[in-house]
DNA sequence: AATGAATGAGATTTCATTCAT
DNA sequence: AATGAATGAAATCTCATTCAT
């Protein structure tokens, strides 16, 4: 009896079963991290992976489930990764800093997942048949982004300023600018890169404290 | 005999061929931002050009040619369009407000270009074999932003950074901050997006002013 | 250790062995009725019976042998539904008019097999490799028709004609005529039809009585 | 620029294509009669064609525009070959038994055509998702055929039946009971086999003329 | 007796490219 | 200069079957 796609009456997934798709999904983030997303076919992943190419066909219904998949992975991880480090943070220039410094660390350590999820963003469809850059999952997070920079403004910490401007301008920062320094200079130290970002969006939000 | 790739044997075009070729880099353009680079098949391309598939063939060795074409296309179009402007201003501020606003203009007055650029930075090959992103051609204009930034802490009308970062900063804010706002909300006004940019930029920039 | 295919070395089965068998059977009859033969693939008969796809293979050698058991079923359903049937008139009309009335019974009272056996009719292939189709089970029974219009032309009850022209044709109508009639409108009375035909073949059949 | 599937904006087909169509029809045929639908794979029709699978979809948008085409195919064949033949006979009787006797040349002459439609109508799926069986295209004729018994009765030529089983019965006779005869007995005479389909029609049919 | 997992063969379809005209 | 036609390689997905537990 088959894993069927996600549906009503989906079954509990065994260990087995569960481990699989992990591996699977793996494997998939780093070919398309190596390759790119239209060279990551389900040969060259299932190669990766060691298995036959049907092997991915038995535990996802087709690859667009692989794909949404491997997006879900991405934003658990990535909460996960991020959330103690907000957390632990009182100032909004504390979390912003944070929010920089903690998406640089997951950038370097879960680096084909990420790469993965660009790529993704770039060209899988979403369920409507657009692409599914407006609604990439580290998108996600933007919310919480522009609540840090408004309780801020708020407590009189930071200056009036478009929040959803800063926010985009804040994660981008992190997705594109980070990535695209790396692609250019590999040896690239993103951890001082972060600290600047960090200098740079202190003086670009905090109130004039004269 | 058909024109062959970019050699030292380069025969010089005729005025009908110049012509096609544009026209065909264009379509491209359309097709490629509207549906995506997997999607823009050569099928599709030469159905938007109104003529055979084996027409471009004859025009570009291959398609790959065809995505350089435009790549250098783009690049020759957007250093028309902001030169100029940056020529125009004096201070490292006004220059970098110039970038920004010009910028925003450029994304939507040569929209699919600019998206087809973005598109095939994710997944086109360069000629060594891999994906282009770090050799985008907006790229090309980051040692003169550099130049800008640099001018501009000589000067002292700048304070004291890392020029690369904040040079990365300013572009990836264009090329990516505001395409992803404009997906997730297509009516938004860039050129408010870009003057809330330039004042951020001009808080993260100047030197402090005692 | 696998019960194998038909073979002189057949163990006997359990009775739960046949039990499972018979609802297999059952369960490839109704998802083949229903979506048609190239549709009823192994994991949707095992989907129906609630059982995983290798329970199937475990008491089956392969799909082929899961097909002929189905046509020998449906053999011995119909047999057992028709012979009383037969047995109990004694004019040749009667028996034909009972092969008729029973047989429309019997596509009502047995639809997924009837309709199954059509299917797997035109799909499968015998032990020659050759399609089934005039082998098929129900043809089993031509033979016995053949031999009631014979016994009728020989009694003198039945006008002299082409006994196996007529006998496929009484038995096509049933086969054919009534389910191709009932696809086009399933809310068809199938015993007003079979009375139809049965005053139709009492016309064709009969000898002059002036 | 590659002919498209079946929409409002057809281009007209060329000389050459319009060929190439009807050689690739004429060998899906051959195929499926011979080896059944589920085995007519388009590797096996393009072997048997001579060309190589991607001519097929280059003429062909799917398999399935295929066998809609094969079918058209067929509809047109057989109303060119019967329809000269029902209006050369004038009684109803002429026209059944010209019907009976043209069907069965035309299932020689065209044997392969026939077959296909057989094995397309037990298999493929209509429009609605559901088999065809029902809107089978020698379906097509049925009206024709009942409008015939229908006059023969106003006439006063033919007797009272019920039109609707009678013409079923009629056309079912030919479609499946010669086929099927065919099958199992390939050496038939299927002249002398629709002469006793003609005369039993006759018998059936005709008002009692005491 | 039953099953989850895995597999390889094969089917359809897509697509960049080539070639004769 | 242009094109219709053809092609082969490759990609995704399906499915009957096998195997260890």
């Amino acid at each position: 009896m088959q894993p069927k796609t996600e549906g009503s009456a989906r079954t509990a997934r065994t260990f087995t079963e569960t481990a699989r798709r992990a591996q699977i999904v793996q494997c998939a983030a780093d070919v398309i991290a190596e390759t790119g997303y239209t060279r990551a076919t389900m040969a060259e992943i299932a190669r990766q992976a060691g298995v036959a190419k049907s092997v991915i066909s038995y535990h996802f219904a087709d690859k667009n489930e692989l794909m949404q998949e491997l997006l879900r992975t991405a934003v658990a991880t990535f909460t996960e990764f991020i959330e103690p480090r907000l957390a632990a943070q009182t100032s909004a220039a504390g979390k912003i800093g944070a929010y920089l410094a903690g998406s640089a660390d997951y950038t370097t350590a879960h680096r084909s997942l990420h790469l993965a999820v660009l790529e993704i963003g770039f060209n899988a469809l979403g369920p409507d048949g657009l692409p599914l850059v407006a609604s990439m999952p580290l998108e996600t997070h933007k919310p919480a982004l522009e609540q840090i920079l408004r309780d801020g403004q708020v407590s009189g910490e930071l200056r009036d300023f478009d929040v959803q401007v800063m926010a985009g301008l804040v994660r981008s920062s992190v997705t594109h600018t980070i990535v695209l320094a790396q692609r250019a200079n590999p040896g690239l130290d993103v951890h001082s890169y972060a600290r600047e970002l960090t200098a740079t969006f202190d003086l670009a939000t905090r109130a004039s404290t004269s």
